[in-house]
DNA sequence: TCGCCTAGGATTGTATACAGAAACGGATCT
DNA sequence: AGATCCGTTTCTGTATACAATCCTAGGCGA
């Protein structure tokens, strides 16, 4: 079974005369998230609700729905009689999920160990060998992909679905800011070195040593994050606000 | 300096009968998650959103929205163009969460050894102490909201606000069974001598001891829902359907 | 008799209309 | 000049109307 959880859901080239099969409200769910992810949608910005729905040519009502959907997942803040606005993340705010998830990570793998079946394990491996010519070529986006994959697989092992859930939506959270760390050089071959050793604590029935390396692994993500923001950021944001 | 102008909106009027101070669908999506998770809304049952706003004297629209809130707590499942059904959570799925919750609340203890300042040890201390009273007169209720107290304030201790917001979120979601197990006899008592051998635990600043007791405090809770539930649903469930 | 197709009813999804609150700006007063 | 008051305006929150979809039931044909 390999099924590719992050498949691009890019259909949106057929006629605008069709009704899509979807809502309404999920499609401009996954188009604002994109935007806010990816930056467009700039942090402490506001949300009108005419212009969005003027923007995706619907009217107010699947909008308002889709703002309610983001406002549970973190990304916008809605202040009652106010307004939506995309939500402001602080360099603490967002270490403080970073941490939050290397801990659930940690437990998540330490669980894992001790529950994983042979055909989990071999999964694991075999993913973590693919992932070599990723790591030599380089490519960043093939990469990602790889890296949900092989942490989610660990989220399955602990075989507590509802675990498994939570994990997934901490790490949906995280994404953005993951991508962006891993763009730095050298970042994805540390990345494969410590699945590495992640896997090798694994295979040794060690859980506690996994989960140590595996909180070390996220918090080393988090300090190359916050080394790029320091390093890219610092000179635009002088003057804001 | 006050003046005396015709401003009336600090007016805080507590009672539910007219009063337009909040938005409805906060209102109605209280309503809703106590009706769910005191059981009268029963699992499996279909939420119409016509019949909810007849019963609540209001519109449609602020039903969905509070509709749409429920289903990201997970209280309610959405099926698109189909409706919508309180989530049935099968037994499995219930110890899963209290597991999730087990290791989120031990890693939650470990890190609030480590960070907990002075006035949030004595805070805990002082908590503590206080629930003496409630478990000698089998007060549920009032030992219910202390152990919320209680169990939050460790979560604030870990200094990651993240974190505890999750933590917070976790514990809600499994509020309902948690006040099923404590009413059965003795559970206040061994409650309260678990949190006082976490106390203790943190007192000597090992936190790795405080979470395996963290742990298996909320294990035994789960354990004692598991109890109960065995005991007073078995001979209904054993024939009927 | 059984299975498929179609028509009707019911319910959700979306659009539009209306009401009230909060932000904005100008005029007046100290 | 600065602050305050008040009207205007914009936007959210709610209500209502319309459309599309799903479920059900009944008829028709094999």
């Amino acid at each position: 079974m390999r099924h590719k959880t992050g498949d691009m859901n890019s259909m949106d080239e057929m006629d605008s005369a069709v009704t899509e099969r979807g809502l309404l409200s999920e499609r401009i769910r996954k188009a604002l998230t994109d935007e806010i992810t990816a930056g467009v949608l700039q942090p402490g910005s506001a949300l009108d609700e005419q212009q969005l729905a003027l923007r995706f040519s619907v009217s107010r009502t699947p909008v308002r729905e889709a703002l309610r959907q983001l406002s549970n997942g973190g990304l916008v803040e809605i202040r009652p009689r106010r307004g939506v606005f995309v939500t402001r993340l602080s360099p603490e705010r967002i270490m403080e999920m970073f941490e939050t998830a290397a801990e659930v990570e940690a437990l998540c793998v330490r669980l894992a160990t001790y529950r994983v079946t042979p055909m989990e394990r071999a999964k694991l491996v075999e993913l973590h060998e693919a992932s070599g010519l990723m790591a030599e070529s380089g490519d960043v986006d093939a990469y990602d992909r790889f890296n949900r994959d092989f942490h989610v697989l660990i989220y399955q092992a602990t075989h507590n679905g509802f675990m498994r859930e939570h994990a997934v939506s901490l790490r949906n959270r995280l994404d953005a800011f993951r991508r962006t760390q891993l763009r730095q050089s050298g970042r994805i071959l540390i990345s494969r070195i410590e699945h590495a050793e992640i896997l090798a604590a694994m295979a040794e029935g060690d859980g506690e040593q996994a989960a140590r390396r595996m909180r070390a692994h996220l918090l080393n993500a988090a300090t190359a994050f916050s080394r790029f923001v320091a390093d890219h950021s610092a000179p635009e944001s002088a003057l804001s606000d």
